[in-house]
DNA sequence: CGCGACGTTGATTTGCCTCAACGATTGTGG
DNA sequence: CCACAATCGTTGAGGCAAATCAACGTCGCG
């Protein structure tokens, strides 16, 4: 593990987009803060454990996905590099989720742990505000995903996701989003034949 | 209108579920807010307006929704008392929105206005943590909202909502519960048929 | 090299939609 | 207070988007 100082940088730069953080402040953070590297498929959850972390991602990918009743996955989010990761509702209650997490490919992880994090709000109040702003985006980006789900086709979906996301579309195996975007790797590849 | 100091109380109520807040922090915080009673009907956003508040539900219930392109309404969320109800993708950027928000029954909501509202919480600045408390349990319901959405059938997520939420089902039409659940009004006529 | 993971293609099936017609209920103006 | 229209829910026939199942090609890796 390379544990230089600049293992946070992503971290405090991605902070300081929405609010200032002083030097004073950085230092106070990071005692709160673990760095973790992550080899490809290395699980940082899994379904039917308590969640005890919240994850922002320096590099790599990620991947939060439920088992079905048929034996296949769903996967519910992908993360990439500064986006935070987590199993919010087990999080919050402290009971078994339903999600696991793991890496797609070779990634790393910046780790905030639950049992320290309220005293790390304490100390530096400024935080809530960072994560309000980081939950409200992230909250009215899935509300809109469930309107494309119920409002565009299975294709449509694709199209929009692949000219959204073009370069994500090439780091994921075409079975992970086509789970991602509800529907079976099959459609996907019938989908990809036909305009191509 | 009826204008007397417990307008707000629900709210109150609600916040200190999550923070302590002092008699004087109160004081501080009525002047930022807004009572209103909204009829039958009544918009509190139309689809391509910028949403410039955010809504508490004191009484009634509101839906979310957006025009498809065949000309059909699909709602994307419900709000009930005690709910925080806005399009906070429009909220957040100040662009038009993509959905209208609009009291299903008689209601009554409390205002946030977006201009005064980082003034606010410069104020009182624990109500950056009442927000991100109140975001984290959304987006994860949001998450879990789209795992059923793709792992189980549009029979299966009638009957889990009705488990669910029995009482909240006999106060919306039929037709926007279906239109909630992703699938037509005759779909759910049919299902109704089936079992019961 | 050989095996397992991934993607493709085709045949068949199915969950849900569309369209249309018809009761029941609500609400509204005369 | 009734008449009539609009809104809402039901039922059935037919259709389509996407799933399922199965077979096969290909590539990367131990």
């Amino acid at each position: 593990m390379n544990m230089d100082h600049t293992m946070f940088e992503n971290l405090l730069a991605h902070i300081k987009r929405y609010i200032s953080l002083s030097d004073e402040e950085e230092k106070k953070l990071l005692p709160y803060l673990t760095y973790k590297e992550l080899k490809k498929k290395e699980h940082v959850l899994k379904e039917g454990k308590v969640c005890t972390a919240n994850h922002f991602i320096i590099k790599g990918c990620l991947r939060m996905y439920s088992l079905t009743e048929n034996g296949t996955e769903q996967i519910v989010q992908f993360g990439i590099e500064n986006w935070w990761i987590t199993d919010y509702m087990s999080l919050d209650t402290q009971k078994p989720g339903q999600f696991s997490i793991q890496a797609i490919e070779p990634s790393a992880i910046v780790i905030l742990h639950k049992n320290t994090q309220d005293e790390l709000f304490r100390k530096i109040p400024k935080l809530e505000r960072y994560f309000r702003l980081v939950l409200q985006r992230a909250y009215a980006a899935s509300v809109m995903r469930v309107k494309y789900i119920f409002t565009e086709s299975g294709e449509e979906r694709f199209r929009q996701f692949t000219n959204s996301f073009p370069e994500f579309v090439q780091r994921v195996p075409q079975y992970m989003l086509a789970s991602y975007l509800g529907f079976t790797p099959e459609f996907l590849s019938k989908i990809r034949a036909k305009k191509n």
